[in-house]
DNA sequence: CACAATTATACAACCGGTTGCATAATTATT
DNA sequence: AATAATTATGCAACCGGTTGTATAATTGTG
């Protein structure tokens, strides 16, 4: 197996007739060690095939460079864009990323962040699981002082940064937009309303129906966990309906597009019949038909500005403190499912 | 920033008059200890807020539990898919996963695998990126007996296990079937023929029309990223051809669904005008009208096996050695896109 | 050439678990 | 009660970079 011994810093040092410690910084490019010795020393390094060795610089050095995120799920468009956007900007300041799924659950999640503990992440970036309750499991973070910082899905936290978007205007334009075209009778389909992100697009979707004197009807809102199956039920619970809505909002796109093809399989046209918007202008939007409308959500920058914001504190630049939450500009954008007025 | 100082065994020890050694054992519910003194060690350790330095045990013990895996991008479904199969396997055995992604790049991929070198992961797990030549920037692992396997977009080495699926029978295959439904003129739109899927899949098309007694035009290879762009670019490559091709095979359904999108808005009927027929069986193929006949990759198996593969191997019961490759059932579904005949 | 200023290298303690082996404490055996 | 067998705990070295401070080597100044 592990056959080989392990170069060390104290076999090239022995090598060159040097001390440990000129190599140790002579591999770090400090300033302190000439341009000669670093290169014999990075020769030799080569020659013996020298691994650095993190842990022992990890432990004495007491940084890891490491940003923990701990995510749902990675299945979605947006969560890659976002990761995406966090791995831009942390690499560009020599940061590694541990990234880890919770897979909504909430359990799962307390063990993640309990790894990421251990394993002394600088600093970490949550979007929570369907199902968490409470931020007592990243407690032990903010006591050690290692920052947290939420997005998309958040928790409110006195010590911690939110990343977002308006997810009320978000809830409010869409549903507006559904009433502009003509709506009057409109589903909502969200998730846990325990999440930030749900419950504040249902208030949202209750608000553009109250100023359009449209009472709100619970039942008009379906709580699901938005995935594939879930648009494909709602779908059977719409056709069950009487009389059938006019108009259905759904708080992801993958569960719109389901749903919508179900409805489309037993004859119900859209937008004609039912118009449809969803949420997130995942690529899937753009390409089934008729096009889907939805909410634009920046993912990419959402990354690249959660990362940015925990790094600059990190830095010493900019504490997290001193911000609540950070909203990112979202948009509406038309396309067929909509469209009822020419 | 990180006030509080951390508490160690050492602390726990002196508090509770026991040696370092007892509370290492004890935390690690060691045989040698007795249950009243883990009951009472647990309790401090809790009570003072002590945290695992996995630091100092990988340095000493030298054994990370990590894998590490690295992939081109986690954006598609397939992807997340592999990645939840080696996840759950690798859990139950209480392995720990660090996942990077190489954003197609080799240069990229080769920083990542130095990362994870350094790192000392156990194992690596790698699906190489669009351009990566070569497999020299793997040999330091092999050097020093950490074993390297691939799935998916392998590399050739004696060393390694590749877990693949038979892509020339599945690129046989869904040519055979558009020649069964009467098509005479197929595009198929690939990737790099350097990488072995698109090389496998290329040659079983090659290889089913010639059976066909079609003779194959390199002008009907086009060759691309298969991205939602190339998708859209191939089909307006294909808008300018005369006579228009009758069938179409693509590698990737999202790049099928793009490509699909754009011809049927420049009024091309599918299938009956060009039936198409893309590969991995994401979801995306099953929304989408009409529906996307493509090729079942079964992902979260590739990933249970591989990562499976990859423990047995750590384990010291099963060496990797002794398996070149191990090809998953991959099958054909036909659906909407490309049914021709009743 | 003497002395200061600057540059380059070394010393030694440190980070916090781990582990083979020795020793102490407890229980079983005759 | 004495001795063997078993169980529980401790000793001390070790893993491999890091860092404040001291010392040595080189260069500059008058």
């Amino acid at each position: 197996m592990h056959s080989k011994k392990d170069v060390t810093i104290y076999d090239i040092a022995e090598k060159l007739n040097l001390s440990p410690t000129t190599v140790s910084r002579g591999l770090k490019d400090h300033p302190a060690i000439s341009k000669k010795t670093k290169k014999r020393i990075n020769d030799i390094a080569a020659e013996l095939g020298y691994r650095f060795n993190t842990f022992a610089s990890n432990l004495r050095s007491k940084r890891t460079n490491t940003i923990g995120v701990i995510i749902p799920r990675m299945n979605s468009s947006f969560m890659s864009a976002v990761l995406a956007g966090m791995e831009k900007v942390a690499n560009e300041a020599s940061y590694n990323l541990i990234i880890s799924q919770s897979l909504e659950s909430a359990e799962k999640e307390a063990v993640n962040v309990k790894t990421m503990f251990n394993n002394r992440v600088d600093g970490l970036m949550v979007s929570v699981a369907y199902d968490t309750v409470g931020v007592s499991q990243f407690e032990m973070l903010l006591e050690k002082g290692i920052p947290l910082l939420f997005f998309d899905r958040t928790l409110d936290h006195p010590q911690c940064t939110s990343i977002i978007i308006d997810n009320y205007k978000s809830g409010y334009l869409a549903t507006q937009h559904l009433i502009a075209q003509g709506c009057k009778n409109i589903i909502h389909i969200t998730g846990n309303l325990a999440r930030n992100v749900y419950a504040d697009r249902q208030r949202g979707y209750e608000y553009a129906l109250k100023d359009a004197g449209i009472q709100a009807d619970p039942n008009n809102t379906f709580i699901n966990v938005l995935d594939e199956q879930a648009g494909i039920d709602c779908a059977q619970k719409i056709l069950k309906m009487n009389p059938l809505p006019d108009g259905v909002f759904v708080d992801n796109d993958t569960c719109a597009v389901n749903c919508m093809a179900i409805l489309m399989n037993n004859g119900i046209r859209i937008p004609e019949d039912i118009a449809f918007i969803g949420f997130n202008n995942d690529p899937i939007s753009r390409v089934i038909r008729p096009t889907l409308s939805t909410i634009n959500y920046p993912g990419f920058e959402m990354g690249e500005i959660a990362a940015h914001k925990l790094i600059t504190h990190l830095n010493g630049q900019q504490s997290i403190n001193s911000t609540n939450s950070i909203i990112l500009r979202s948009e509406l954008i038309a396309r067929d499912s909509s469209k009822r007025i020419k």
